[in-house]
DNA sequence: CAGGATTTGTACGTATGTATT
DNA sequence: CAATACATACGTACAAATCCT
């Protein structure tokens, strides 16, 4: 433990597939290429930076995960859509991790899920034309409607909360979005079954928000927003106390 | 090799590899191992997993991209601790992609730091105490004295901006702080060196940041953000007006 | 300090599955 | 259906880094 070698230089040691990983990122904006623009095979960036098969598949396996490229079975290796799907990977896998404790990533996931909604509550107000607002009563409305059935409504939930974005004209945002709204979607099985008169509730709560948006009521829009969340929230601090 | 045939009738597109990623996730999350915590060796999961070393070795590099595990050269594998670095990487790519055009998503990475900072204002407000204060100011300050000098400031602005987040208490915010810090100081150089009357305007815009923080001021301090993130902007805007 | 044990990194060869022509 | 091009998978051997005796 006493060595303390300090001589040397603090050369990293280059691993193969950290150079290989660098030289296609580097290809790639040399070459301007864009999403799913053709990558050389396999064979030939070998060739090109002087690797092994090994290095270079090592390296094509961390640009994939990354969605810097995107490679196809019997196909090719193409430029990535860079997408937030690893923010979501990481995340969530986090999030799952301490379910079992706390839900300690959930909690933090909507808090800033609410933060980013009603950071915007003024742009959203008054950014929403007719179409999207008359879409956003209409998904408000099949929520209600599924949870009548007693069926969840996953997938009008996300486009609510994706449409509600929109008038920034930001991917990024919607990006994120999308990428929370996932991550919470994964994690939220580990509270347990959502309850019949919690799912009535929460899409009576969404449609208070497209009422303060159609109002153009910031205000109001952010106290909806606000009230929205407000049923997660205590249901993972009600899990949080029952451990203790 | 047709004599397999026994068992499933329908014979799985399943790749080796994505088989292998979810059983070390399924074993991470059976195990409850935390961050830091080691992981069988590669031979032990070629074993467990009855893979060969090349997928289980190109699976690891996946998680390893997500920093859901971390692997040190002749040490061993461990548990990564699931930081945003995936998301910085991915992030950044994209941002260097685009810079040769416009600076679209430069301009998409401001937006959302400004959006939270001046949604959060009201907990930053009064949610920091005399000493988070008082380093703010002397972070100011420093940045002041590195702008009359000349110099950039780099780490002294990346520190400011996590310490406003701190009331908060949400490890998840900071870190996305961090991250979005991080793409924009990679791809900010692509617009160009700063002059040193940059350097100083922007120096005196984080004082008034921590003045109107001192005052727990909430619409002062979204003023005072909006106005910090200001110069930035119109570097952006003037960058896109060039090209067209 | 030396050297062996353990573990990850790199390379190469071969066979197989997949998609296009 | 055949041929071709490509990614996928397995196995082996050796190199490099780290730890421990």
């Amino acid at each position: 433990m006493a060595k303390f070698d300090a001589g040397p230089p603090i050369t990293r040691p280059a691993l193969r597939r950290d150079e290989v990983v660098s030289g296609i990122k580097d290809y790639i904006v040399r070459n301007q290429l864009r999403p799913g623009d053709p990558l050389p095979t396999e064979a030939e960036l070998c060739e090109a930076v002087g690797a092994s098969r090994s290095s270079v598949r090592e390296a094509v396996k961390t640009l994939s995960a990354l969605d810097i490229v995107d490679v196809r079975h019997g196909h090719g290796t193409y430029v990535g859509r860079m997408s937030l799907n690893a923010l979501v990977e990481s995340l969530a896998f986090r999030g799952l991790l301490t379910s079992e404790d706390d839900h300690l990533v959930l909690g933090q996931v909507v808090e800033i899920r609410q933060t980013i909604e009603q950071g915007l509550a003024p742009q959203v107000a008054d950014g929403l034309d007719d179409e999207q607002l008359a879409t956003l009563r209409r998904l408000a409305d099949g929520m209600a409607e599924a949870a009548e059935r007693g069926e969840d409504y996953l997938e009008l939930d996300r486009q609510f909360h994706l449409l509600l974005m929109e008038p920034l004209h930001n991917d990024l945002i919607q990006q994120l979005t999308g990428a929370f709204w996932e991550v919470q979607s994964i994690v939220t099985p580990t509270l347990g079954a959502a309850h019949k008169e919690a799912l009535t509730l929460t899409a009576s709560l969404h449609l208070a928000i497209v009422e303060a948006a159609e109002a153009h009521d910031i205000a109001a829009l952010r106290n909806a927003v606000a009230a929205h969340y407000a049923p997660i929230r205590e249901l993972i601090a009600s899990a949080k106390s029952v451990k203790a």
